[in-house]
DNA sequence: GTCTATATTCTGATAGAC
DNA sequence: GTCTATCAGAATATAGAC
């Protein structure tokens, strides 16, 4: 709390004005972030063959942690400082992101398009796969944020498409 | 620390003649998980083909890691609080570990048996991938660990297989 | 090798003046 | 709404007795 104090410019004591203690404000950013991602994700998704669909998915989804690191950071690393109610109410909104891609994939199965055993699994398979991109990752290095798109949208597309 | 001393049952002061500080306890902890998994993958995965590497390397990976949980989720989640020439240290290790996934798609590539276009942007992903299952797998579920790890396989060799 | 006791620093949060 | 001052407790680590 000092330090957020000493970076906004003001004394510990005032960040009292504006919170009523750590745990309301860890759980603040991190359901803020969640509700913004819920919130952008439907028109990103929402058009065209549930192939079209996956890759939009995949597109905005790297393309959103890359602009929000600090955000996706504390949403996965400060999990275990939420105390239980607040962590459900996070595993909620989490969960409903979530279902975007489980419904993109269950389209695609339905469709033929795909070829998914479990759509729940692979759900998290595939985010957990896409979120490793902020771990490594840096702007400047050998390729450019739409190459590393483009990589994980080629991997994605084989890894649930019809053989 | 105090935790740490109800845990084993000594009092906390006592702790001290084991270990110099809570860094080099952290440090200890976390080097010993990666050198165990150093000198545990090669044999795991050093014979036959490409392919048949890489499916080991798949269930190998999978199985250390549901056999590990605590010393996975500490190798990652407390990275940060390592001190720097330590964070290096361990990176080194982490970097070796990956060298041995990393040599496999290269022989793969060269063999024609795989298409990958960036080796160590796609190990890096990879192990992302394969990193997801802690996070939610738990026994007695719908699915068994040899399940998930077909299913895993099922993806990866897809996503690097020739099409 | 473990204990008790404690030094020192840090932490989240509050009180009251302005 | 911010400040100074401070409370109460927790943290890592050390000292010295046994």
């Amino acid at each position: 709390m000092r330090q957020i104090a000493k970076d906004v410019g003001v004394q510990a004591g005032a960040l009292y004005n504006y919170i009523p203690d750590k745990q309301t404000l860890l759980l603040d950013l991190m359901r803020d972030h969640m509700e913004q991602l819920l919130a952008d994700v439907p028109k990103a998704v929402e058009q065209g063959t549930p192939m079209e669909r996956l890759e939009a998915f995949v597109r905005f989804h790297i393309a959103y942690n890359y602009d929000h690191p600090d955000a996706v950071f504390i949403a996965y690393m400060e999990l275990r400082n939420l105390e239980p109610a607040n962590f459900e109410l996070i595993e909620t909104l989490r969960s409903r992101y979530e279902r975007h891609l489980e419904a993109i994939l269950q389209d695609g199965v339905r469709e033929g398009a795909m070829t998914v055993g479990e759509p729940r699994v692979v759900t998290f398979t595939l985010i957990a796969m896409l979120n490793g991109v902020n771990t490594w990752f840096r702007e400047g290095g050998r390729l450019s944020l739409a190459e590393v798109q483009d990589l994980n949208w080629s991997m994605v597309r084989r890894a649930v498409g019809v053989e």
